[in-house]
DNA sequence: ATTATCTATAGATCTATAGATAATGC
DNA sequence: ATTATCTATAGATCTATAGATAATGC
């Protein structure tokens, strides 16, 4: 008994699979503003036009990404709560250091910020959601739910998850900022 | 006594502030893809070259709307935490529907939904700094620090508001959600 | 004279399709 | 035959500059 794995991804092709993969890459070593076709398939050694006859379009490779995304992000979120610990047989931390709220935002905070360029790209503008996998957002997003108990604190606590984890990474903060600081406050009041 | 005020945007000619303010209405009603200096200039009945004798170029353009959001901001923040009354005057409030924090995130709430182009905009990616009058940025971010009185709360709590906002505008929360509810629980949450 | 505008255009990109060509696998 | 790639290119934009032209204000 343990936690509900991720609905399956619709498969690529392996050509397809690279394709991503490199994508991926690309995308976090240089911005959303160099994965473009032309740039992706010179990585790749081909040229752009080629890109077309594995994938239909660029919007295609986008979702690829933000199903990577969003795919990475939850694993190691459910992975934070406590592999094979479901809600029932976890005794109520509140308060305390090693409670599910605190495990769940370091989680979150560590894995966005490990990527932040995916990050942005699964969280900015509206989703692509008829691209996607149904019910991989929903799967995704438990883990929040998981660690409260209550969808309104749910929804709150990844608010500020959120809100932090991209502020830290467009560097709204002042730079002085003592953020560990700050993500130990938020922790401390969701726990209360 | 009240509340500092904003220190004074480097002034504009009136064609100018004009072109800024049509700039306005154009990325709000059309959304940012529609802010080009061709659509902007057709709107103010104008050709795109002409635009380049009133403001040096397009990054100088976004940076008077930030300006401006950031100001039109903070003027309805201040005013919501009560006008000329300043934090030591005030009683404290916790844990109450009409406390600083809740007056706050009600105002925050209202103000970025009402311009959700120009809270993106104001928002999202690097703030161009270089651009932005100084002083602008500490003096609009203030309010969240005098509704807390505490640095780290201030910066958790603008986090909370700012990914409820932007998560809100960006439609990521299922279509059901009661966010009152949970925009009240955040409230309560950092209030205690 | 100065100011606001115009036309013409350079220069950079991007995505995506059509059709040809080479290489691989029966 | 099928698969992967290529070249050539259509078609859409964008920002921004140069230089000409018309209108306004002394």
């Amino acid at each position: 008994m343990g936690w509900p794995s991720a609905p399956p991804l619709s498969p690529l092709t392996p050509r397809a699979e690279q394709i991503v993969d490199t994508a991926l890459h690309l995308l976090e070593d240089s911005g959303p503003e160099a994965l473009t076709m032309r740039t992706l398939a010179e990585r790749l050694g081909i040229r752009a036009p080629s890109l077309y006859k594995h994938l239909p379009d660029k919007p295609a490779l986008e979702a690829a990404l933000i199903e990577r995304g969003l795919l990475a992000m939850a694993e190691h979120l459910y992975a934070a709560l406590g592999d094979g610990e479901p809600p029932e047989t976890q005794p109520p931390r509140p308060l305390r250091e090693g409670g599910a709220v605190h495990r769940l935002l370091r989680a979150y905070r560590a894995q966005a910020t490990s990527r932040p360029n995916l990050y942005r790209l699964c969280t900015a503008g509206e989703l692509p959601r008829a691209r996607l996998t149904p019910g991989l957002e929903d799967w995704a997003g438990a883990p929040f739910y998981h660690a409260t108990g209550d969808p309104y604190r749910a929804q709150a606590l990844w608010s500020f998850a959120h809100g932090m984890v991209i502020l830290e990474i467009d560097g709204r903060f002042p730079p002085d900022s003592a953020l560990d600081i700050t993500w130990a406050r938020g922790a401390e009041v969701f726990s209360g």
